[in-house]
DNA sequence: TTAAACTTTTAT
DNA sequence: TAAAAGTTTAAC
């Protein structure tokens, strides 16, 4: 046994500026290892779970280093280089370790400490004076043993025990204790056993003939129906579940149990996985066309020089049988494979196709799982056993998985938004840490997208990433073809049914009576149905933030998208008191609604966030479609991701209004790749689909360049611009938002900073800038944008100015504003 | 994040 | 003047 005295450096899931350092029991000494959890106290009452980042000699100077509790784990649960990601990541993010090990272990693994209140033995026979509460608590604590803050609660009904327990506390009456409780548990079943009564043929017998002798019908049953599954044999090794045997044999527990009591049979628990239940039946890869075999070889070329390749191909380029066969390749050399895709793309139609090609090489990681079945996935990445989760599918989070040959990253629609994190810290962009990753590894990355990021593209111009282009559609199928319809005339002759141009309306009339489909497309941004007073104009805003309230027809309830808040539609304006009040705007519902105005005879379904709230609702509405069950499908964006339908010959964006006017430098850029999606909804097979485009603005150049489809005029426009105006890839932005309870305080914090910075930073500092919502859950908002050098420079630059202004938050005269550093906000 | 320590407001 | 409510600070 060692006699040195160790320390360790442990990362704690809060946001404290840097890991705590520890001392490390005798007992531990020969057993702590760099990335295995502990238990370690906390302040004055509490244990906390962190990981070990570094073990050393060091005993710290200034504070007395308190002990390791416990030692949670034989084997680290991350590795090294797991370990210097977070690093990597907290410091470009600008953020604590703390909240990156808190996005990257699922919650399983994060153990809490919840202090269990129990009483002093010693004071039981001659309790002091107690108010009725707390003589109340006593007894049930005699009655329970032990219970926890809120389990008292609920018990008194009480909102909160804390003055009550303190007062407790104090009088030395209860004491509490921590208790760390591990939330992850495996799954299990319940085996059913043939017991001491009857583990041999002869007992067997003996056994059925007592039962028959009373008459005991039901156990005899289920004796028999137990031979039949385990095989006729007292020996046999073949399980038999008890939900499946209770099942066959059609009868209850309790008569389970009671042969159980006889000792005839025992119950085994046996630990089984949660992912089993995903496996599909296999099938084959489909055979790779020319195109996308070329494509693959082309991919391959680049890869030998330059490890990230940007694979442009149009929708229905068939990218996922180019991504199979690369993933394919990369798992015959024994590599891993992370595969990334936006959130929303998850729950359908690509991950069963992996799961079709993969079996069980697939792990599938992101929110819609439980967490259960997530630190199973986590467990399996980290026991690396080949050909299990060797190829993981997952959202952004699925980049803290504890990879350790991985060989190949590949971020599908790599210019989605959604890749980034925004609220809470770490604020990561998913493809760009995906790609620090592949690094750290030696891995190659494929960036994939119709219509990809200008960041990205701009890349592939200047030669630092590979780029691979694919402009034909599988199968030769054709681009849709694109109509910009002009709403005016329709609007102004006041001959417009609703939102439909009557040519639109004719499309899907022509369309159904040909049995074709409908996708109906509508941004919801803008489009929120709200309430205003026809008299005066008055719309319910929100108490506690600066927006309108929606309303929400299924709840019948006004809401607050920001903060929550609700409710009820009044009846009267807030303002004139008028009784006129309207709906403004459209949304889905509202479309709905005239949709089945105007085709009374088709079945139209709607797709946002209020009809899939849960999982089971959005796939039954994309299977009822695929099926053909409903012709005309409603939907904001959720529409356009990762979903492929057969039988769609008709798109239509109802109004491109509002894409074209949103105040952000990327909004032609998002504009037109939202439209671009939309638009490759349409057609497939033989037939060439249809996109119309209804708006205002038929002049707009971007509605020019979406009815062309032509993603390089785009870019060439856009990339000018950024250059002109300074915006990414030419510059790194940092977003610097302030929060106060009042208005002044938050405005006079924000030019002090915008003060301090000027003579540091000149042009390349905007702001303050009272944001389009200045106020949320009544926090009062200023920003503060600042562009960097994308150089090393400019990292320093980062740094510097991001610990000058923690330093000015120091001072009293902005005490209480919170700051939030945001590094390449979206 | 959490809870103790400290400060300010409110009710008696 | 004490209790309640709100705010700040340190955590190894």
């Amino acid at each position: 046994m060692s006699v040195e005295t160790k320390f360790v450096d442990v990362i704690v899931p809060l946001a404290v500026p840097k890991a705590l350092t520890y001392r490390v029991p005798q007992i531990f000494i020969d057993l702590v290892s760099i990335g295995q959890r502990v238990v370690v106290p906390l302040g004055k009452t509490k244990l906390i779970t962190g990981i070990i980042q570094n073990i050393h000699h060091i005993a710290p100077t200034g504070y007395i280093a308190k002990y390791v509790e416990a030692l949670l784990d034989e084997f680290p649960q991350v590795h090294h280089q797991q370990l210097s990601f977070w690093k990597w990541m907290a410091n470009y993010y600008h953020c604590h370790p703390g909240e990156v090990l808190n996005a990257a272990l699922p919650a399983g693994l994060k153990l809490n400490s919840e202090t269990k209140f129990i009483l002093r033995s010693e004071v039981l026979d001659q309790l002091p004076e107690l108010t009725e509460r707390e003589s109340d608590i006593v007894d049930l604590l005699r009655l329970h043993g032990q219970m926890t803050h809120d389990e008292l609660a609920k018990a008194l009904q009480l909102k909160g025990a804390h003055p009550l327990l303190k007062a407790l506390l104090s009088k030395g009456v209860i004491i509490g204790e921590e208790e760390i409780i591990e939330r992850y548990k495996p799954k299990t079943i319940d085996l059913v056993k043939l017991g001491p009564a009857a583990d041999s043929d002869k007992k067997l017998t003996e056994v059925l003939a007592t039962l028959e002798k009373r008459n005991a019908i039901k156990q005899v049953d289920l004796l028999l129906h137990y031979l039949q599954l385990n095989g006729h044999d007292t020996t046999a090794k073949q399980e038999v579940h008890k939900a499946k045997l209770l099942e066959t044999a059609q009868c209850t527990s309790a008569v389970l149990h009671a042969m159980i009591d006889k000792e005839i049979f025992f119950l085994e628990k046996k630990e089984i996985g949660r992912l089993n239940k995903y496996l599909l039946p296999q099938a084959g890869r489909p055979q790779l066309s020319d195109f996308q075999t070329q494509a693959v070889e082309e991919i391959k070329n680049h890869w030998q020089s330059k490890p990230i390749v940007l694979f442009h191909g149009v929708t229905s380029s068939g990218k996922t049988e180019v991504y199979s066969q690369l993933i394919r390749e990369t798992l015959d050399c024994g590599k891993q494979v992370l595969f990334l895709l936006p959130e929303i793309a998850l729950t359908t139609q690509i991950i069963e196709r992996m799961r079709r090609y993969f079996g069980k090489e697939v792990g599938v990681y992101h929110s819609g799982h439980s967490d259960h079945e997530r630190v199973e996935v986590w467990q399996k990445v980290l026991m690396d056993q080949p050909g299990e989760c060797d190829l993981i599918v997952g959202a952004r989070s699925a980049v803290f998985l504890p990879f350790q040959r991985l060989g190949l990253v590949i971020v599908d629609e790599e210019h989605e938004t959604s890749y980034k994190q925004q609220d809470p810290a770490p604020r990561y962009q998913g493809r760009d840490t995906a790609i620090y990753l592949a690094s750290i590894f030696d891995a190659k990355v494929l960036l994939g997208s119709a219509t990809p990021s200008i960041e990205s593209y701009r890349h592939a111009q200047t030669g630092k990433y590979g780029l691979v282009e694919v402009t034909q559609r599988f199968g030769g199928l054709q681009l849709p073809a694109v109509e910009i319809i002009d709403l005016r005339p329709e609007s102004k002759s006041k001959t417009l049914q609703s939102h439909f141009s009557s040519y639109l309306v004719e499309r899907m009339d022509h369309n159904l009576s040909m049995g074709k489909q409908i996708i109906l497309f509508q941004n919801r941004r803008g489009y929120s149905p709200i309430w205003e007073c026809h008299h005066c104009n008055w719309i319910p805003q929100c108490t506690r933030c600066d927006v309108s309230l929606t309303f929400h027809k299924q709840s019948n309830v006004l809401k607050c998208h920001y903060c929550g808040y609700t409710a009820m539609p009044m009846s009267a304006c807030g303002a004139c008191g008028s009784n006129d009040l309207r709906m403004l705007g459209f949304g889905t519902e509202k479309i709905e609604d005239d949709v089945k105005q105007l085709f009374p005879s088709a079945h139209a379904a709607r797709m946002d966030l209020e009809t899939t709230r849960n999982k089971s609702a959005y796939q039954k509405i994309i299977a009822d479609f695929e099926a053909g069950l409903t012709q005309i499908l409603i939907g904001t964006q959720m529409i356009t991701k990762g979903l492929d339908f057969d039988n769609v010959g008709l798109v239509a964006v109802l109004n491109a209004d509002k894409l074209l006017s949103y105040p952000d430098f990327r909004s032609m850029e998002r504009a037109f790749q939202l439209m671009m999606q939309v638009a490759g909804r349409a057609g497939r097979k033989k037939e060439q689909g249809h996109v119309i485009i209804q708006t205002y603005a038929p002049q707009h150049w971007l509605l020019d360049l979406v009815a062309k489809g032509t993603y390089q005029s785009l870019y060439e426009r856009e990339i000018n611009e950024r250059k002109n105006y300074g915006y990414p890839p030419y510059v790194r932005l940092i977003k610097i938002t302030f929060k106060h309870k009042e208005e002044s305080q938050v405005i006079k914090t924000a030019q002090a900073a915008a003060q301090l910075l000027q003579p540091l930073l000149h042009d390349r500092l905007l702001g303050p800038i009272t944001p389009y919502i200045a106020r949320i859950n009544n926090f009062h908002l200023q920003q503060l944008f600042i562009k960097l050098d994308r150089t090393s420079h400019g990292m320093q630059m980062k740094s510097k100015i991001i610990e000058d202004l923690h330093l000015l938050m120091l001072d009293r005269a902005h005490k209480s504003v919170r700051m939030v550093v945001d590094v390449d906000p979206m």
